[in-house]
DNA sequence: CAGGCGTGAACATACGTATGTTCAAAAGTA
DNA sequence: TACTTTTGAACATACGTATGTTCACGCCTG
């Protein structure tokens, strides 16, 4: 149970000093109360090893790095014993250092708790973890609070990973130029949800297109002729106003179809909204008060559909029975809302394992030249749960 | 805007050549698919700054660290300027293999992910900042997929981090004796939600008994007799089930509360439920269909009231007309559910700070012996918004 | 038995930084 | 002028690792 009597001999032969241990006899284990915290230090270094086995350093490293030499297996044995007794880890700023290389990547997002964020993350952690890489999740947000210029903070996470993931790309930096300053110095990179102009960055992006068409027209086949739409804004501060690329491109393409399907296109019916949970809620207020009212919103995340199914339930509208609502991203608790949400799926593992694949594939082909910008596109799927029916006469 | 041209003189003088850049005539910048992707490598180095200012890597070294030795103006102010040009920033596994710090803290939690954790990570992201410190989070449940044992990552982390938090500790390594092993070998860390028995681990904690007492007062009050309690259970592969701690504290309190109180304990009206959105729901159901109806729920936590809710939603029973419900945590998407959620705060901000204070206090007083660890208890906020009101008759 | 060769392991060095030590030149003092 | 003190900066080293180079030893072969 005391492991760490493991570590006793190095330790006392290296000079450290036992101070404040405390022993109990068995019997009195179970006391809650014990201190037994210690002064032992337990980096265990190759070095450490090659003394207690009585070799040089070098062929411990050889040993554990199952290097192409020969090494006399009584040695090996030995060595890979002690390391394993003594627990020991390759200490990874000595190895970082000496190999140039940290196997670690960043994902740098607007705000990594940001429920869209969050899912990404989740599929992106698990999938590092296999490739054996770590993963450092950066919210841009909170730099900008902190007042780090973008681009001193680019160049420090430079010096600390081999290559970075930029969600919501724009978003997270403001500035599209910088990024292609950064790619201009080779740092591995590649853009999710979306695509810097150009080709200089890799880019995995949701098919948007296709996602706005199933959805407005899963609800033109269900008899809706007038639909609205919540789209997105956000701002810098002193810099007005910019519209969400994402968002203005459904937008975009929300408009398109609209027309296409003859329903008069109605400016009252599409709203701007902030992104905080409670913006969708007063954009649902909005809808519901204006002379002409809806019978289908389209929100354009799930956060902003909860907002307006709560709009919707206080002034008494049923949902799906008076209105449909039907978003994007079905994030986790989009089955657990009341309704239960249509939405437009990002296929979150598909992004993950695209986007890790194209950052490795850039950083272990460093060499490659000339670079090839690659982009990939996510096709996203229609799940339709409860929140929208046919239109009511 | 080709920031780069200021990094030529410096690399050529470093051998490298340059190879794959084109440039064009201002007019046809526009041109969107020009590659510029260049062969150049930015890491600049003390070394690099002491070669192109004449002077010796230590001086360079001694300028940027404002180190207490006195520098020539001229040559100071030579070195500054270069550093800036270059933007020069300090290669952290040099740094950190020589100073033995890392200036980084690994927040583990068993998932990342999980809604609470998420609200921790937002408020200790932010604080972090501030404080100069970089975060490394981890989620142990994928390590544990990944067949990683939790001995190995501990190792893994002592040599890459300065300290530790861990956010439900017991459910994140399973073994609580692992965890005094390691404060054993005095790697600074603090558990968050969860106190190691003995006294070797500092904590963070809530209040359970006050915040359930809260609760549980605010629906006696509102006349409530029959109040069922949904907590949570969570099982590993092959060890059987096990109560989560905190679910079982706040059982306990609530149990003994309605005793108080002289309400029937009707174990029907307790229940275990697993952890994934869809068990707030089935429970529900079990609650709907059971022989003896409550007039309130408590959940152990806002996503399983999230499914209560639902579950009564499908079943028509109105809330809070005809079920009260009520949770703990208030995560963000609290106050946009149909209704809105009554439940108990955590403080996230106070827990951030308290628990980061306490791990950096840790670290820089690393030599501060003996060993005293530090216990603090967060109080947490009953907010009464919509899903709770007087039973009706 | 001498020369060559293969084997196993030590020795040496580099990565980029921070910092103790040394040292030369300038400035001050007798 | 000869000595000491101060100043400014170079020199040297260490952190822990990985790996190229050297080297000693034992074995085989002619």
């Amino acid at each position: 149970m005391p492991y760490f009597v493991f570590f006793l001999p190095l330790l006392c032969k290296h000079g450290y000093t036992l101070v404040n241990i405390r022993l109990q006899k068995p019997e009195s284990v179970a006391d809650a109360g014990v201190t037994f915290r210690t002064e032992v230090k337990i980096k265990v270094t190759t070095t450490d090893i090659a003394k207690l086995a009585g070799v040089s350093q070098s062929t411990v490293s050889r040993v554990l790095n199952e290097a192409p030499i020969r090494i006399s297996p009584a040695r090996k044995r030995k060595i890979l014993a002690l390391a394993e007794k003594l627990n020991y880890t390759p200490n990874r700023s000595a190895r970082t250092l000496k190999m140039g290389k940290h196997q670690v990547i960043a994902v740098m997002a607007y705000d990594i708790t940001d429920a869209f964020a969050v899912e990404c993350i989740s599929m992106m952690e698990s999938y590092l973890a296999e490739k054996q890489y770590r993963a450092e999740w950066i919210s841009c947000a909170y730099a900008r609070r902190q007042k780090v210029e973008p681009k001193r903070m680019l160049a420090e996470l430079a010096q600390s990973v081999d290559g970075m993931i930029v969600i919501e790309a724009d978003r997270a930096l403001k500035d599209a130029d910088l990024l292609k300053f950064w790619a201009s110095t080779n740092i591995p990179m590649v853009t999710v949800i979306r695509r810097i102009p150009g080709d200089m960055i890799s880019s995995v992006t949701l098919d948007d297109e296709a996602g706005t068409t199933r959805l407005v027209e899963h609800l033109v086949e269900l008899g809706h002729k007038r639909i609205a739409f919540c789209y997105h804004r956000y701002k810098f501060s002193g810099d007005g106003l910019s519209c969400h690329p994402t968002a203005a491109r459904r937008h975009e393409v929300f408009k398109r179809l609209i027309k296409q399907h003859g329903l008069g296109e109605d400016p009252d019916l599409q709203i701007a909204v902030d992104d905080n949970p409670k913006d969708g809620y007063e954009a649902g207020r909005m809808l519901i008060s204006g002379a002409n009212l809806p019978t289908a919103i389209i929100a354009f995340k799930d956060l902003i559909a909860m907002g307006l199914i709560k709009a919707c339930y206080d002034h008494g509208i049923n949902i799906p029975g008076n209105m449909s609502i039907a978003s994007f991203d079905n994030i986790r608790i989009a089955e657990i809302t009341s309704p239960a949400l249509t939405t437009v799926a990002a296929n979150y593992a598909e992004i993950a394992r695209l986007s890790i694949d194209e950052l490795i594939r850039q950083i272990e082909n460093a060499a490659e030249k000339p670079f090839k910008a690659s982009h990939y596109v996510s096709e996203p799927e229609l799940i339709i749960r409860e929140s929208t029916m046919p239109r009511q006469q």
